[in-house]
DNA sequence: TTTTTGCTAGCACAGTCATGCTACTAACGG
DNA sequence: CCGTTAGTAGCATGACTGTGCTAGCAAAAA
């Protein structure tokens, strides 16, 4: 059965409007037309639009999510961390388009409740990557200082993330893979 | 002729109704409706809609920015920066409605072209301050690391920004604070 | 064979949308 | 006094919306 394999199709033509015309522009029609499908089809596998929209948001989450995990680890932590976050920040056509839809999915939260709680659950585990991350290069277990460092690298990731998404996607990105990398030598080797 | 005062009350109801119920909600009758007047009033002012979405963003920048610009300066160049970037974080109810639209214009630029121009302005606008900003706290002329250290701050801004969104508005935002505040000392006293 | 099931396709309805348009009121300049 | 102008109100149109509903179609099950 790729009734999964159909659904998930459906969702990538919920991205595709979103990019191209904005949050605005997606109705059960425009995503059928999208996908090439009829709106009945559609509405076989996604009987409601919110129901279309929860998936979507809910398997982009997850492609993002093995996506990270998937990344092999090496022997220099250091270098595991920068691979990490550099697949966090919208450095490849794909991410870019990940967190183009993932603001646009934000800004519909007040319309489509069970939205927020899908982000949320991203936002913790984003939030406890880090702390794992964290705690990996300062070579210690969990305590309250490394949990402020997990904050504040979790920040300049989204920080970095809006302003990458902000400048053309041909721009020079060498400055947003600078500081990251300045700021995980920092946690390295700073508690000294 | 207080025409700017009725469009300015207009933007306000954009305002409410993209918190209350989502940028897809903004349309001109609920626009209309919220503020208490005609739809043929409302298009007095502002013929299409896109004319009222744009106009609601650009007074939201004017007013960040005229907030900003009203901190006194102290003498104190720290304590300054520190109340500077408070302003800019959505620690207070109207800020925080602040960042929620800005959110939702964002989302909606595929759809309104020109939402992107605002947004561009608004977001160089923010990165001088902080350059500024950094170039107060370190004492000394604009040059390559100084800019760095401005978009290093600046990234951490909009990631804590985001993250104090997140969390409900009830929540402690001690921590946030606490890392703008180290983050201002590190640079004041840091390049030594 | 007949029946059930998964899926495709699309019609119909009631509602909302932006916007063009006219009509009405009231203030102000002549 | 009249004409002009700004603002208010709302009607009409054509398009688009989500969703309930029926109907066809093909494969699998009985």
């Amino acid at each position: 059965m790729d009734r999964a394999a159909r659904k998930a199709r459906l969702a990538q033509a919920v991205w595709q409007v979103i990019r191209e015309r904005g949050i605005g522009a997606v109705s059960v029609r425009s995503v059928a037309e999208e996908a090439g499908v009829a709106v009945g089809s559609l509405r076989h596998l996604f009987p409601t639009r919110a129901e279309l929209l929860e998936f979507s948001a809910e398997l982009m989450v997850q492609r993002a999510r093995e996506r990270i995990r998937d990344i092999p680890r090496t022997e220099n932590v250091q270098q595991y961390a920068l691979e990490v976050v550099k697949h966090l920040l919208p450095l490849e056509p794909d991410s870019r388009a990940e967190l183009e839809v993932n603001i646009a999915l934000i800004a519909e939260t007040p319309a489509l409740p069970k939205l927020e709680a899908i982000r949320d659950h991203a936002y913790h585990q984003l939030g406890e990557a880090c702390t794992q991350l964290v705690g990996m290069l300062a070579g210690r277990p969990r305590d309250r200082q490394i949990e402020e460092e997990a904050r504040r690298l979790h920040a300049i990731i989204d920080g970095l993330a809006i302003h990458l998404l902000m400048e053309p996607s041909s721009q020079d990105t060498g400055w947003a893979v600078a500081i990251v990398r300045g700021e995980l030598a920092r946690i390295a080797g700073g508690a000294a």
